[in-house]
DNA sequence: CCGGCACTGTGACTTTCATCACGGCGAGAG
DNA sequence: CTCTCGCCGTGATGAAAGTCACAGTGCCGG
């Protein structure tokens, strides 16, 4: 290990780390994971890095040992779009790298974040020489595509904005919410206008939609934590 | 062989198989494709057969042989939005079987199909027993994730209808348009009413964007043929 | 303590589009 | 042959939300 200016250590070996769980990708065989060390660097990035940019050829694939990153598409006009944020576990560029296209998303680190990277050949090689490797890019991918359905689904079929937000809303609920006596607890890590670009809509709207479920009781906004609570009514706003 | 009444021939063996070629999902060495066979079923689906249906748990997966299938995902007061339409060579399923989740859209042929199904317990198990599968499922899943990722870009960056329209246009002047002396011309399978569950706008919306686009002498219809005259005025409108 | 900067909140105006309503047209069934 | 049914074309209307403009607020650095 090495330390960091980061405030967390620099896991150099793979076999060796801390940080992996089940969920991880890299929970692999010890001959698997011997192989993916060697094929990879480690490197440390600050929150804000971009890691690649959207239509860039794939020069590989990027393991998220530890941090969050955002993946957003942007228009030629500067309006861009936040597809997912990506969490520690994940492999960001693989369709792209499998595919060798060019890559689809622009990946920026959202706070310090610990990353892997291996080139486009030596990630097919390995994929092809390790079949539980293989198998897991499959399961990988499979979430991907799951995510990326949802997020059709939200942005095709929604009548409102209100309604996206509201779906929004309680996907934060699932995912890191706290139950409370006065309703579920959650931190926003998100401006206005980051929530704009995820819902596909413009700051303004999520700013008067807040306002407006604040007025209604739904919601209540005290700094950067946010309190629902009426699950209920922002369930019935969403038809999906 | 068998004869079926749509036309073709049933292809029972998928060792002396016709159909296939290297793009399709089966393209695999003799074992693999040996194993494949004995795994799945085939059968024969008029046109408008369902195959599954969205929030169904995965019994399994569906190879498209032969034929074409539309993938459409709806919400609970009944607007349905088709999410792409799947080609011969297809896999689909892959990602709810592989995650052992519910699938995430309907499927329905939309002309006579030949269809291998194969359970998902079999799948799984032939897919970590042949690597060469196992690699093309990542290839497949890939795909997915890129046309997925284009819909989202499609749904969420643009900021009319006409653009979704003239974006899709040249989508179907790419993949299957004819240059001709006139400009491209090619053939509308679908009713305006598809074409705005594919976009994600009203019916009413497409008809009067293609009038406008006819007024405009950017392309023009007789039948079910449209010839695209001025593709770079298509371009102009896009701005993704 | 002050100035700048990023974020939030709000009003006025305008565009886009969904919706409703209806008429015409072509094809297939009886 | 004519009836029905699904698809296309079009007008009128209203609601939703994008855009522009600007004020308030809180935080950080100097």
């Amino acid at each position: 290990m090495r330390s960091s200016p980061y405030g967390f250590e620099i896991v150099e070996n793979c076999s060796n780390c801390s940080l992996r769980d089940g969920t991880f990708f890299c929970s692999l065989g010890a001959a698997a994971l011997k192989a993916f060390d060697q094929a990879s660097v480690a490197s440390v990035y600050p929150g804000g890095s971009v890691l690649y940019v959207e239509g860039q050829t794939a020069r590989g694939v990027f393991m998220i040992c530890r941090g969050k990153a955002k993946l957003s598409i942007a228009s030629r006009d500067g309006k861009s779009l936040i597809t997912r944020v990506a969490h520690a576990g994940e492999l960001l560029g693989v369709g792209s790298a499998i595919l060798d296209a060019p890559y689809q998303a622009t990946v920026e680190t959202i706070e310090p974040c610990q990353i892997r990277h291996v080139k486009r050949e030596e990630f097919v090689k390995f994929i092809r020489e390790h079949a539980d490797a293989c198998y897991r890019v499959t399961e990988q991918l499979s979430h991907e595509c799951h995510n990326a359905n949802d997020h059709i689904r939200s942005l095709g079929l929604s009548h409102s904005a209100s309604e996206k937000l509201a779906h929004l809303i309680l996907a934060w609920c699932d995912e890191s919410g706290k139950e409370g006596s006065t309703g579920t607890r959650l931190k926003m890590m998100m401006t206005h206008h980051e929530v704009s670009q995820l819902i596909g809509t413009s700051r303004e709207t999520v700013t008067r939609i807040f306002g407006e479920m604040r007025e209604r009781g739904i919601l209540s906004i005290r700094g950067s934590t946010m309190v629902v609570h009426n699950k209920a009514a922002l369930e019935a706003m969403v038809l999906l």
